[in-house]
DNA sequence: CTATTAAACGAGAATAGTTCTCCAAAAGTC
DNA sequence: GACTTTTGGAGAACTATTCTCGTTTAATAG
């Protein structure tokens, strides 16, 4: 189980956009409500339909400006590095990733460099896995590099 | 290391096509040369940009046309299941994911759950992980139902 | 090798996801 | 409450991808 998804109140909320620097609007608030009521990863556009009924008058262009907004604060990830543009994959064994999420390099890493994944309990539900890869994410050498030069 | 990517000879990629029922055309075999000669995981535009070098013709929809193709008939696979549209993360918490292929569910696996990932030997390269997380890829109980129905 | 049929190509229109621009409205500050 | 800054809404613009259609190329049969 998880953590349960308690919505934090007004005052807190207020607390938490001061702290990320973001002014307290109605809609932000409304959005923030939603994206961390549901725990099942939206997409802007599945927020914008559960937020629609709370702000009917509410716009696509402010729900992606939202969401821009969590993400720069660091209050939400994207779940995956590679939104975007479709990445492929020619390399059918079983591996590894290392991400560079600076300049979205993607490197194999062999099955062979990793003790195999061991789960402690049952997958929960019926969930019946195909394969399983791990995925390291973090800076290339030459970001790291590069990183460092412009403290 | 890797497998070294050898360009299989004309017919070895006849037979290939033959094989994943692919006609086989000039444009087609190119094609997969190039992105079984790219280790990079490469995106459209970066197989577009180096196949120009050999047939400057060759148009962006045929590439991914191809790209389809060669996913279709299992030859290359895609990084991420979840390019197209961005999804959100609530849950700051370290986890793992389990990602149904075909609704794109993402569920939460608790970081108690696995035994810590370890490494056998060192990354390559001076790569500086931030943290890392294991995607379990298959179907949710509800697509497996509904995939042994339509058998 | 040629005729027939089926599949693929190139160009460009169409669509989906996302960002940008601009002005009016709301929030932060004193 | 007046002034300044940030945000929201509407729609244009942009990027990644798919679709449509007429032409070309490949597969198949004679
Ligand atoms: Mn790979
Ligand atoms: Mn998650
Ligand atoms: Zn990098
Ligand atoms: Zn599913």
């Amino acid at each position: 189980m998880q953590t349960a998804p308690v919505t934090p109140p007004m005052d807190e909320l207020r607390r938490i956009f001061r702290e990320a620097g973001l002014s307290f609007t109605h809609q932000r608030m409304v959005l923030y409500r939603a994206v961390f009521a549901m725990r099942s990863h939206p997409s802007p556009e599945a927020i914008y339909d559960r937020v629609r009924n709370e702000i009917p008058s509410i716009s696509l262009g402010t729900v992606y400006k939202n969401i821009r907004a969590f993400m720069d604060a660091g209050l939400v990830r994207e779940v995956s590095p590679h939104h975007g543009s479709l990445r492929l994959e020619s390399n059918l064994d079983e591996h590894h990733h290392l991400v560079c999420t600076r300049c979205k390099t993607i490197v194999d890493l062999e099955e062979s460099d990793l003790e195999p994944v061991r789960l402690k309990r049952q997958l929960p539900g019926g969930f019946r896995v195909d394969r399983y890869s791990v995925e390291f994410r973090g800076l290339c050498a030459a970001c790291a590099e590069r990183s460092n030069h412009s403290d």
